[in-house]
DNA sequence: AATGAATGAGACTTCATTCAT
DNA sequence: GATGAATGAAGTCTCATTCAT
């Protein structure tokens, strides 16, 4: 075994197939909580266990790592959001839920939000990662709760609203909830209560949408 | 009298009481568009029309900007959302109505959207901006607009629903609709249509809201 | 007087608008003895007196460096040089061996010497030197040369020889003696005798070119 | 005998003996093309054909395999130009000829121009190669040939000049040529036309040598 | 013998901040 | 007050050389 025997850590470690993950994860760590900017090629080296100039045998500059970052992190997200939103059948209601929970729990695990987060972030300073970002994720999952949304329409579920404004007050929620708890600090006094919010939310929203008649809004 | 008995001084002093102003004024601009770490002290001062070295006069650091533009930004919107939320004596839809257009109305415009932004964005890097913004805007406005979903309720005009979890549904639409357009060039055909979003959200919402039962949602 | 009672250097020189021409004077001495890759940035800096970062406020690049070199040496030498090839209206032997004479004393300076040795050598990796040198100098000086030697035939001063090809024969033994004496030490016993060499070399030509008949070469 | 009965080894070593001379050859291509200090040793050991930690097993450093280049390249050359500068026993204008041509004509196939090129533009920061290349080829060269021209004067075939700087008379042309064309791109309409060169350059060389009297130069 | 992943010193360049004027 | 030349620390990236395999 190559093993220094001082330090118990071998100097060098050969055709490791998986240092350009390893590269990505201790960047995302980093971006994530220090922004691209502030964050060095030599912390991200660091990080991942080998010297500053190996991480340009794996990348050709800083940027190209936070564009594979969300390229690596992009596509299973749209896989399974879309699985998802197909597998509904009967009352789209269901599907819609389902779709949101997942979204919900996916996003709470700090891996999978950090991503988004990144993005909207350094949008303005790299832009491929907006356009990368919608084509491989927003473009895809949003048709597809949009489309959610009119079948509940045309099967008599909902009132005939607006599919693709409606998006917009079916997400939006969980997008704040996160956000103030995030950025601000601002979380119910139990902590995140995602379910709770979520609970509340589709109450809201599903007696919002149904067809028996009601005193119309405003 | 144009000039001051006690100083001496000429009457028109070359504005310098507003070059602070003015610097912020070009800082916000480019850190909108550029981000902080992007933005050069140099290009802030000419952007402001005075020297790199002029600014150091007004102001120690250039983090010292950033702060100094959120907090000059902060107090006044916080004032005029809380006078809206207060506003309304009878019915609370009205008064939930009329914050939130305000505060839709108030966002499209880019220098008043260009605050929350660059907090969001810079969070990670300056934690006193958050702080700042958390304490002298949302723990202001958010408790005010949670507080007229409570009377809606206690009133009899909603469901007993969570308050501070309501207020995310009414509010995060707004916030979706404007990073999807704004971060992702998303927009409805026509364009921002803020005001069809705000229609359909607050249709949904009322609605859902209203005490008149429903089938229960999931 | 704002200097430094210590060292007797003042810490900042302001203004100062030959400090690009310092610049470049410390750049052609280090890019003449080390080479253009092997010299640094910071060395110029100091060589020319200023620091590293100040460089960057009057040049771009490294690489612009070299190039301004060799823009600025680049105008008057070819004025000079073709002022003395035209000024010779009687036997063009005159203006040629004045011509010659002149650019022998003129390279024997070492900072003239500097730039073509400079373009020569780096060549290969700036193009643009080669470039520039050749349109600003050679293609003005090389035709000058070449118009003397053709008068010289037309007038029937010389054998109806290439002029193109004879030019080659003139400046040749120039080049390859300071060759020898700068890059490998090879000189006459008393030193460079550049005087020697051009009387030697002219009266050879000079005989070898007039048209009294004498047995063809070979 | 396929194996080698002492050592065991197998017949075919993969050639390890060429490996040397391969390594040199690719090195003088890239150092010829883009000099020393912008040729990476991985450079040389692709086109070599094999991995750069095998140019280490011959050669202990990159300045190294310049030294040994110019090493390998230098005797042969002395001695090809040292037989022609002997040969000629009767009219020394034939072994100058032909010393001449087949000089030109060697410096015309690019591998053999590359090695004086690389001496003369890495000279200042390898002082060894110049000194090496003097030694070798220059302090062996230029006395045979400076030799012939005394003799042509002892036997009464030149006047009697300085054989020294009449060599560079001789030998200059054909620099200048070489160099316009390699470095400026400047040749004769038809190209590089060496022929004609020096069929020129001695025709004028010859008669400006001949006893038979003329008019004096100047 | 041979590989090529890994290292780390060091290059060029940027930019917040200082200070002589 | 105002300027902008100057500084120098620090960042990204390169590459000769080493070494585990």
């Amino acid at each position: 075994m190559s093993v220094n025997k001082e330090t118990g850590q071998p100097k060098f470690r050969r055709r490791a197939d998986d240092r350009p993950d390893e590269v990505l994860d201790a960047a995302m760590e980093l971006f994530t909580a220090q922004g691209f900017a502030n964050t060095k090629v030599e912390q991200i080296a660091r990080l991942a266990g080998l010297s500053k100039g190996a991480v340009y045998l794996y990348f050709p500059s800083k940027q190209a790592i936070i564009e594979a970052l969300v390229r690596r992190a992009v596509t299973p997200v749209a896989e399974r959001a879309m699985a998802h939103a197909r597998a509904f059948a009967g009352d789209p209601r269901l599907g819609i839920s389902a779709t949101l929970r997942q979204l919900a729990h996916g996003l709470v695990d700090a891996k999978m939000l950090a991503i988004p987060k990144m993005v909207v972030r350094e949008a303005a300073q790299v832009p491929e990662l907006a356009q990368m970002y919608r084509r491989e994720v927003l473009d895809r999952v949003l048709p597809a709760i949009a489309m959610l949304i009119q079948r509940g329409i045309d099967d008599g579920y909902f009132r005939p609203v607006d599919a693709d404004l409606t998006l917009r007050s079916l997400i939006g929620p969980i997008l704040v909830h996160l956000m103030l708890a995030d950025v601000f600090d601002i979380t119910p006094p139990e902590g995140l209560a995602f379910d709770r919010l979520i609970e509340n939310h589709l109450s809201i929203l599903f007696d919002g949408l149904s067809v028996s008649g009601k005193a119309g809004a405003r």
